[in-house]
DNA sequence: GTACAGTACTTGAACATTCAACCATAAGCA
DNA sequence: TGCTTATGGTTGAATGTTCAAGTACTGTAC
């Protein structure tokens, strides 16, 4: 059933399954903390916290859906799901460009308020879980770590980060 | 509405950011590419096969949900939902221990055949996405970081990740 | 022994995400 | 111009997760 191009795998020995195990855990952690401080704190998901501070840093505060898709790392249909629920709240207007270009997405005045009421916290919950808890250089690698394995999971992703900061 | 000690909040420099976002951005991919080569290989996803594997190294194949909840990581009702599934098709039962004691689950022979099955091609897109990418310093300092990262969001899990190898 | 709290687990509804169509516009090419 | 394919975006159904009760057993205090 899988596709093997060779049969001898080699097993994770001690040293490795002990970090593989930290590592599912933290992945499994982190993101149900920082979701569950925004939506204690702010009332969004993780996600729809993402568009709204993509909007955000935005000329005008407005981006073509697929441009945001880049931004926030999802696939159209998930943003299209999610840009609904924030248009629901009025944190969000779709504004179909005129004469038939595509649709674009622009952060309302409400949702700026909103975004930046919440951020404060959510920046502080950054810190206190991932940044504080590591020295700088840790930090540092932690992000360096990152991108080779962006690299190897998803290039074109990781070319875009790249590209984020020039 | 936020939870504020201290107003002064220490926003992210450059450098912080561009660590921080591509930490995001891996937290994103690995997950959902793991899921997808276990769903595509093994029709299972991430969650579901942990249970397999931690029954699995179980003596007997069994565990109380609560011991198996501890080893996935998960809540009991997301553990009770996913065992339902896996029940459905065979590769767990239910056994309700005897003389009124609590639920426990194990692993079918069925259940241990197609997780022989599969092993083996998800422990190489492991290795492909997460190991191999990094060097064997990087990979053992993910580790550390993680472990470190897992005691400021849940110190009890990260205690019970230290206890699973004494 | 009965009341009371606590642990272990299940269930159903609400919500989010994925997946597979589906429309509309844009672009390449005969 | 007219056909075809690609791009951008939406939608609804299926699946998975979370959340809030709810049930059943276990222990403790009186």
């Amino acid at each position: 059933m899988a596709p093997e191009t060779d049969d001898a795998v080699e097993w994770l020995d001690d040293d490795e399954m002990q970090s593989w195990m930290a590592v599912v855990a933290m992945l499994g952690a982190l993101p149900s903390a920082l979701d569950g401080q925004l939506k204690r704190d702010v009332g969004v998901n993780h996600f729809e916290y993402s568009i709204l501070a993509g909007l955000s840093a935005s000329p005008d505060h407005t981006l073509a859906m697929s441009d945001l898709a880049g931004v926030v790392f999802g696939s159209l249909s998930r943003l299209s799901h999610a840009v609904g629920r924030l248009e629901k709240r009025g944190w969000v207007v779709r504004c179909g460009t005129e004469a038939g270009r595509h649709q674009a997405t622009r952060l309302t005045d409400l949702g700026r308020a909103e975004l930046e009421v919440g951020a404060p916290s959510h920046v502080r919950e950054v810190r206190r879980l991932l940044i504080d808890p590591l020295t700088s250089e840790e930090f540092h690698q932690l992000g360096e770590i990152s991108r080779k394995v962006l690299d190897a999971v998803d290039p074109k992703r990781a070319a875009d980060i790249r590209r984020l900061f020039h």
